[in-house]
RNA sequence: GGGCGCAUAGCUCAGUUGGCUAGAGCGCAUGCUUCACACGCAUGAGGUCACAGGUUCGAAUCCUGUUGCGCCCA
């Protein structure tokens, strides 16, 4: 036994030891009954690594390790997500270029290094924190097996009706020029203007009568193809069916009744545009709207000079408000009548090319120099933001792929409500997002790294999809396997979109069974069957609306079935000011500096000493905490197997007191339990049988911090501070030990706490081992590996915390025993004594025996360990002093030092 | 505006279905070089359990309202 624990030096050991000796590898025979699996985060490797990372990572691995000893056989495979827009962002940044000037085939291959050199920091960091996954379960969420899982589930998923394409509105992000979902927009509170502009409705004998219109986005004031205000407002009732003629464009646009239309919100009277919100959405569905583009996809204005005719050439508008426009819908988006097409085209070849924010400011000064803005008001409202690209998504018609998602959502809140959440609250947030859908899921992403669409499409705009078979297929440099009859290969045109990368990461249960939903491969579908459906989704609440709703979702739809058993909700560690930890706001230092600086069972510690869901503030100075239970636990097993040196659990119990060789491999609980005959003894093991109790049902629970807390508070107060004093005398044979019982031999005393400390010891340490678990091996391997044939602590059996130990009565005697110790602590304390100066008789006041016994009945029980621990000749017992009706009788001790102690 | 969560010692947090004197760690004070550990041991100080009502023999815990904070959604 080492002086030191060299923590960081032998957590290294230990690491290598366990993937070497495959203590983490699962065996794909094993029996579904007997698997423990886990569907793990695949983290995005875009985002730099920090502590809030191994906050939430090393929870799992708690419950897992805790799983593996209970017996179970663990699944806990693990990858990356190197997919999709958040990995060609990171890329963007590493390399300073933008995807879309670089090109497709040059910005994959910048991709893959920069990836690949992010997943080894990753996973650098993972080992070096001992996560107990099995790396030869190892994937990314875009080589090559995933591209194929992904891409059958796709053809699934289109087989089934759940999914299509169609050209609508989508929500749109400049900054990164592809359309995003629902999950990925972001509210944000921003400040903007209320313009109040000037139109006028021509009342069709040729009078122009200004009316005014309040708007956040003059820019847009091209795209106007209509307005509307409420059917039942005085104000504007005769204007319907008329023309409203738009500012400096003066484009011709009807006038709509519609309660969509708030009469109390502005002036009453709005301008729909293609398009500014939904509201502007639903109107142009409802009402036949022609498409009038002003936005282009990279967010300037589009150049619509040339849309412009004499609105005279046009007498086209019909006046039924219902389906005003049905015949020329798409005439009218192509070409805008205008009063004054010059004007409006000279205005137009301003603006093209401008960036939205710009037009805004210059459309305003031309309204303000035309005399047509009449109020500008400072204002602040709700923006919608794209996540990722942080600018105001826009709305713009583009033809993309879609997972329904609107027309089940009764049932996907059903199946969420089969999973298990931990904690259950957390079931809301996933009920509320389903209910809150707006939208089905846009799944195609305008973007190269990502998984390809199985898709062609044929000269008549047919879809045609791969074959399973052949997956992964890359439409762009790859031909269908089989052409449907009459369809040409020449002719076929690839979908050039990638799927957004939720679409991957929504089939993580089956990049880890390997299934290929419709291919037919029996060893992989008996691989599946023994992990899906899955005990366990660990995972941080911000991406329940995504991940966790996703992979219900397509579990569903592929099976009919939840993907897991068990959610568990992670918190997120916040920095002191309770913002999410970021490098942008000063984070600096990495997490595997940290493990370098405390140790990774340091870190593990503190992550466990959490709540459920709940985040947690983190403070470097926290660290620290942890390394006082891993010296303490160094320290006490030092200690505790100095004195079992010459104690062979193995023989001892069997009968072989000389037994240094024996042929039984491990060591037997029940037949230790029977050497443990001493009070004190049985009082110890019957706390920690408590312990057990506790920490076993907490790790059941996924309160692996409770489970931590449990193994602590035992360890420190009752095994430390009192067991391990308690037992000294007859573990050192002290004279005044051996001495108390006149009929108990010092041997059978003695190996009574032997037999106790080897037992409470092994249960601590295996207590400790999901949490802390390099120094759990390390103390393990110095003597208990040697009693056992196992490879490692954390393949034991959990300890066991069905049979009490000893009676009642030996636990009050262990109990009043502390009592006892700690008044004469209090006394020694009061009278600034050492606890070792020796007495030659203690006084003991009010000690609370039970009915049918008597304090010198008592003293005699556990009189080695009383006289020992308490270092006194003798003691003697009198009545309680007379307490005040309201406080709580308590024993009290007054002791009289021996002579010579007193000098 | 809606939903969810939180509010307990100077700090970070536990407190199961209501039940002895509300706990832990850090920090603080005092003492102890006690044969595993000073990264230790012992003893102690420190709380109107956010506020106001209510239910109950009894409320940190359940109910209602108020205030403040966080997250999600609109």
């Amino acid at each position: 036994m080492p002086q030191r624990y060299e923590g960081l030096e032998r957590e290294r050991y230990w690491q290598q030891y366990w993937m070497a000796s495959g203590v983490y590898n699962y065996d794909p025979a094993r029996p579904r009954a007997e698997v423990f699996s886990v569907d793990t985060p695949p983290p995005t490797v875009s985002g730099a690594l920090h502590i809030g990372h191994v906050y939430s990572y090393t929870q799992t691995d708690f419950s897992v390790r805790y799983q593996r000893m209970a017996g179970k056989h663990v699944f806990y495979p693990f990858g990356f997500d190197d997919n999709g827009l958040p990995s060609e962002r990171l890329v963007e940044r590493v390399t300073g270029k933008r995807a879309h000037e670089v090109g497709r085939e040059e910005f994959i291959k910048l991709c893959k290094p920069i990836l690949e050199d992010a997943e080894q920091q990753f996973k650098d960091l993972w080992q070096s924190l001992a996560l107990s996954c099995d790396w030869s379960q190892f994937y990314t969420t875009i080589d090559e097996r995933s591209r194929a899982i992904s891409q059958a589930s796709f053809i699934d998923l289109y087989h089934k009706g759940y999914i299509y394409r169609k050209e609508a509105p989508t929500m749109w992000c400049w900054a990164d020029q592809t359309a995003i979902a629902q999950a990925e927009i972001e509210d944000k509170e921003i400040a903007g203007h209320f313009h109040d502009i000037t139109f006028h409705f021509d009342d069709g004998s040729g009078n122009l009568t200004p009316v005014t219109i309040a708007t956040t986005r003059p820019e847009l004031i091209p795209a106007c193809v209509a307005v509307f205000a409420h059917p039942d407002d005085e104000r504007y009732k005769h204007l319907f069916g008329k023309q409203a003629i738009t500012p400096l464009f003066e484009v011709e646009v009807p006038i709509l009744p519609s309660v969509k239309a708030d009469p109390e919100k502005g002036t009453g009277i709005l301008m729909c545009c293609t398009f500014g919100d939904t509201d502007d959405v639903e109107h142009w569905e409802q009402f036949n709207l022609p498409t009038r583009v002003v936005v282009d996809r990279d967010g300037r204005i589009f150049d619509f000079t040339a849309r412009f005719v004499p609105a005279a050439e046009r007498n086209a508008i019909p006046k039924d408000p219902a389906g005003y426009c049905d015949d020329c819908r798409l005439d009218l988006g192509n070409r805008w009548p205008s009063r004054n097409p010059e004007k409006a085209a000279g205005l137009a070849a301003e603006m093209a090319g401008q960036k939205i924010k710009a037009a805004r400011t210059w459309i305003r000064e031309q309204l303000e120099v035309a005399g047509l803005l009449t109020k500008v008001e400072d204002i602040t409202h709700i923006v919608r933001h794209s996540e990722r690209g942080g600018v105001p998504i826009e709305i713009i018609v583009t033809p993309q792929w879609y997972i329904k998602l609107l027309e089940n959502k009764q049932e996907l809140i059903a199946q969420g409500r089969k999973v298990k959440w931990h904690p259950e609250y957390m079931f809301k947030r996933f009920e509320h997002w389903v209910e809150g859908l707006n939208q089905d899921w846009c799944i195609s992403r305008q973007r190269y790294n990502g998984v390809p669409f199985p898709v062609w499409y044929d000269a008549d705009g047919g879809i045609v999809l791969a074959s399973i078979d052949q997956l992964p297929v890359n439409p762009l440099s790859d031909q269908p396997a089989e052409l449907p009859s009459g369809v040409v290969a020449d002719q076929l045109v690839p979908e050039a979109d990638v799927m957004d990368t939720w679409a991957t990461s929504s089939v993580t249960p089956l990049l880890n069974t390997h299934l290929r939903i419709g291919a037919d491969n029996p060893e992989i579908q008996q691989r599946h069957d023994r992990i899906f459906p899955y005990d366990l989704r660990p995972q941080a609440h911000d991406i329940i609306r995504t991940w966790a709703f996703y992979t219900i979702a397509k579990a569903y739809y592929h099976f009919g079935e939840i993907p897991w058993e068990h959610i568990v909700i992670s918190g997120h560690a916040q920095d002191a000011g309770r913002q999410k930890i970021s490098k942008s706001k000063g984070h600096v230092v990495t997490p595997a500096q940290m493990v370098e600086k405390y140790t990774a069972d340091n870190l593990r510690y503190w992550a466990a000493g959490c709540k459920l869901g709940t985040d947690t503030i983190y403070d470097e100075k926290n660290l620290t905490e942890g390394k006082r239970l891993i010296t303490k636990i160094f320290n006490a097993t030092k200690f505790a197997l100095r004195h079992l040196m010459d104690f062979d659990p193995v023989g001892v119990a069997l009968g072989r007191p000389e037994g240094g060789t024996s042929s039984a491999p491990t060591y037997d609980i029940d037949a230790l339990l029977k050497l443990v005959t001493y009070p004190t003894d049985r009082w110890m093991l019957e706390r920690l049988r408590k312990t057990i109790e506790r920490a076993t049902k907490a790790n059941a629970d996924y309160e692996f911090g409770d489970a931590k807390q449990a193994a602590e508070d035992f360890f420190w107060a009752d095994f430390c501070d009192n067991y391990l004093e308690l037992s000294k005398g007859r573990l050192y044979r002290d004279e005044i030990a051996v001495s108390a019982h006149a009929d108990l031999a010092a041997d059978e005393m003695r190996v009574s706490a032997q037999a106790a400390l080897f037992l409470g010891l092994s249960a601590v340490l295996k207590l400790f081992a999901p949490t802390l678990p390099h120094i759990s091996e390390e103390c393990w391997s110095w003597y208990h590996a040697q009693c056992t044939s196992g490879r490692s602590i954390h393949e034991e059996p959990w300890p066991p915390c069905d049979k009490p130990a000893g009676e009642e009565r030996d636990y009050k005697d262990g109990q009043l025993l502390v009592e006892v110790v700690a008044a004469v602590r209090k006394w020694h304390s009061e009278h600034n004594v050492s606890v070792k100066k020796q007495k030659h008789l203690i006084t003991i006041r009010g000690l609370a025996v039970s009915a049918d016994d008597t304090p010198e009945a008592w003293a005699k029980r556990v009189g080695a360990d009383l006289l020992a621990t308490c270092n006194t000749s003798a003691v003697e017992f009198a009545p309680a002093e007379p307490v005040a009706d309201d406080a709580k009788p308590a024993v009290t001790v007054e002791c009289e030092l021996a002579e010579e102690a007193e000098e």
